[in-house]
DNA sequence: CATAAATATTTCCATATGAAAGTATTTCAT
DNA sequence: ATGAAATACTTTCATATGGAAATATTTATG
């Protein structure tokens, strides 16, 4: 055993480990962030789509797969289940016939608007914890790692194909 | 509509929200751990259950299912393949037969203190993007946020009774 | 001290998940 | 232009997951 990896394992604790901390955050996060939902209908990873949606715009399913987190078989089952509920619908572009564009629809815009507000509010007790000096460290720091874990697998640019 | 939603509607930015910041985090630095256990043969439960376990010592099945965000039914089966596969052991307390104590069993210790260096390594590699102060404040922002979300669920301090 | 309530874990079960295979379309290389 | 490789999505299927019920034990209440 080396000096160094004796080093390690004496000096490491979870409290400061940042994966260890970003999973339970996280965790935490989707528990709380249930109840906002439940009042509307809609279930943590509709939100996620509607609101990748909101903020960029048509995208194929690959796209909001990416920029959600969530894997393609569950993408496919999840706006199957959002186009029945009339939150989104699905458009075969003529330029590429490979992918697949969807769309916010009206009832789920407006669902994503009214939730909007609700999820800012709620982001705001969670960082109760901090000034807001911290909180835009925080933000900041997270952002940017955040583009540094992403920045490899640009999502690619293509609203523009159907912008009519 | 009020002038607050409006205007919360028109400002917000995922980029810049911080669930779905750490959400996004978290999903890739958990892709990434894979790569890290899959030499050794555990997977990422595994890697955090034994970790909880050498930080704090032998402790509840309820214990480690809140320390590692992992559910109770899950902990029930988990800790079952690892018992079986010798990394920990089982005790009821003669003090609380309600309780299930679990600890490492060799294997298991030599197993995490292995693993530790390499994942000292990971956060490293992926903490480049910040500068040694930013990743100190980047911590110490996740800590607080942790504590904060925490600490109405203080896990008993109960080792003690099977200190012998 | 008996009974009810609370706590801790396990089991059961219906649903969710993701890897791999399948299908369709486009791009690349010759 | 044609076959091969790459890309994008969907389907299939075996496994993972978590809520609710079941079990066991301890604590609180009359």
């Amino acid at each position: 055993m080396t000096d160094r990896s004796l080093e390690d394992m004496t000096t490491f604790h979870l409290e400061r480990f940042v994966p260890y901390l970003v999973h339970s955050i996280g965790s935490r996060l989707a528990e709380g962030f249930g109840e906002c939902f439940d009042a509307a209908g809609v279930n943590l990873q509709e939100w996620r789509v509607m609101a990748v949606l909101h903020e960029f715009g048509p995208q194929t399913m690959g796209d909001i797969a990416r920029r959600t987190s969530i894997n393609a078989s569950t993408m496919t089952r999840l706006i199957g289940a959002m186009e029945k509920s009339a939150l989104v619908e699905r458009e075969r572009p003529v330029a590429n016939q490979r992918t697949v564009y969807v769309r916010l629809r009206d009832e789920g815009r407006r669902k994503v608007e009214r939730l909007i507000p609700q999820v800012i509010d709620y982001e705001r007790d969670l960082s109760a914890c901090f000034s807001e000096a911290e909180l835009d460290t925080f933000r900041t720091l997270l952002s940017k790692m955040f583009r540094s874990l992403t920045d490899d697998r640009p999502p690619a640019e293509r609203e523009k194909i159907l912008a009519g």
